[in-house]
DNA sequence: AACCGTCGTTGCAAATCATGCAACAGAGGA
DNA sequence: TCCTCTGTTGCATGATTTGCAACGACGGTT
């Protein structure tokens, strides 16, 4: 709709993976050099692009600022920050606090693994849906027509032997996922990882976040991660509570 | 430069202060409603803004996607990250990492206090020059001109009893942290906290960013947190030599 | 040392693109 | 039910942004 902005926008995502000098960002976009430059102009301005020497271009601290400065705004947040943390040294794992957001499931907070072997993962990123337990946890609570809406419309790439390739089969795992209370990643996503989550609930009792636990195969077989199951739904109760949820406690 | 695009970009900040409805940010940039309307369309194409609900707009994914990216890019950070890690462990205080970009002094990571206590700062955020260790520490070894206009330019707001409030003052300082190879900031920034900060060098022996202890007064006294130096130097070249810094090994 | 090529930068004129207006729609409250 | 408040759309106007072409700075090569 804004010509000018949607560049503008788009610079910023190329920017994102490295530096870049102007007429290689020109190439992205399809314009004349000197359009790109005054449009990274007004980024500069506003800090959200720098520029690194003369020649190269690249994220700006604005970004910084308003990305965490949002992020600290998330009430969920804020509200699990003790209880995953506490998890995290207990465990000694890998902690993940994600969120169901305009459609897409978010890392919204992370707590590295204290052991030496870790798996990547950046706050921020989105969670591929069919595939991972905290997106199992965000989507099993959704009205069912919105559930069946967005089970059939995702694509289901398969990334290792166990990944659920089929609408019918996601739904069915949905149904499992909310009647049991926790979800299981059973290297569906990657085959060394298996993970857990649990919902974190509000009020009212909606899903606000969902907390996880990724663990590398060589540490833990399927059986310790799901021993690992009552401290997991432990901390996600903690940061429910936090989060003013009663229901259950009584 | 670009108006649309400074528009939409202001209107970026005013949400990183919360959400906002329609036409409270259509105050805030001073235009007809329906342009804002526009402006944040495209925004909500890339992800930048999300609805929330039918009213509120509020900041989207994309900014914490782009601004983590970024950071994790930062090879200083990447490459800190294990003796910063450890210090924090060790220690339990505050450990911030800052880097000098563009003429201002950015936090670029950051480990918590494990004491109840905290103090209060954030990725991305800036840092007042005059007044904490880290800036001290990266601003002491600009170039001298550079230095002296920097110094002469910003402004010595006086926060506590100590702070530093002339250029005069405040380039005695940068001469004595180059000195001695680092940095205190002696509650000259919030009254109950003392902070140290040591320099991580690169290869050629630059200074790429400045790691920090930050302890409240009330857990140690001034003397009490000059004998956390020596272990503050350590991570520091820690650090280094992740980054390349040979010199001073021999 | 002089040349050439590459890349960032600027002034200008043309028209595209963003803007404001005014009218409509839909929700919520009185 | 009516009224108000807020978001949304179509359209005409012209300010804004764009591409061009020429300039200048830098670096590498012969």
């Amino acid at each position: 709709m804004s010509q000018s902005l949607d560049r503008a926008l788009t610079l910023l995502r190329a920017l994102s993976e490295g530096s870049r000098t102007l007429d290689e960002l020109a190439a992205v976009i399809e314009v004349h050099k000197s359009t790109v430059l005054r449009l990274l102009r007004t980024l500069e301005e506003h800090r959200f692009v720098q520029r690194e020497g003369v020649r190269y271009y690249r994220l700006g601290t604005a970004l910084f600022d308003l990305a965490n400065r949002a992020l600290e705004d998330l009430d969920v947040r804020r509200a699990a920050e003790p209880a995953l943390s506490e998890l995290n040294e207990e465990t000694g794992h890998t902690v993940h606090l994600a969120s169901y957001e305009g459609g897409e499931v978010v890392y919204i907070d992370k707590y590295d693994s204290t052991h030496p072997v870790r798996m990547y993962s950046r706050i921020g990123r989105r969670a591929p849906l069919h595939c991972t337990a905290v997106a199992k946890v965000l989507l099993s609570e959704l009205p069912e027509t919105r559930r069946r809406e967005v089970a059939t419309a995702m694509p289901y790439p398969r990334l290792t032997a166990n990944t659920i390739t089929s609408p019918e089969g996601y739904l069915a795992e949905l149904d499992a996922v909310r009647g049991r209370g926790f979800a299981v990643d059973n290297s569906e996503h990657e085959d060394f990882i298996h993970c857990i989550a649990a919902p974190i609930r509000g009020q009212r009792g909606e899903v606000l976040a969902a907390v996880s636990l990724s663990v590398p195969k060589v540490f833990l077989d399927y059986d310790g991660l799901m021993a690992l199951v009552p401290r997991l739904l432990r901390a996600a109760a903690a940061a429910s509570a936090e989060c003013g949820w009663t229901q259950g406690k009584d």
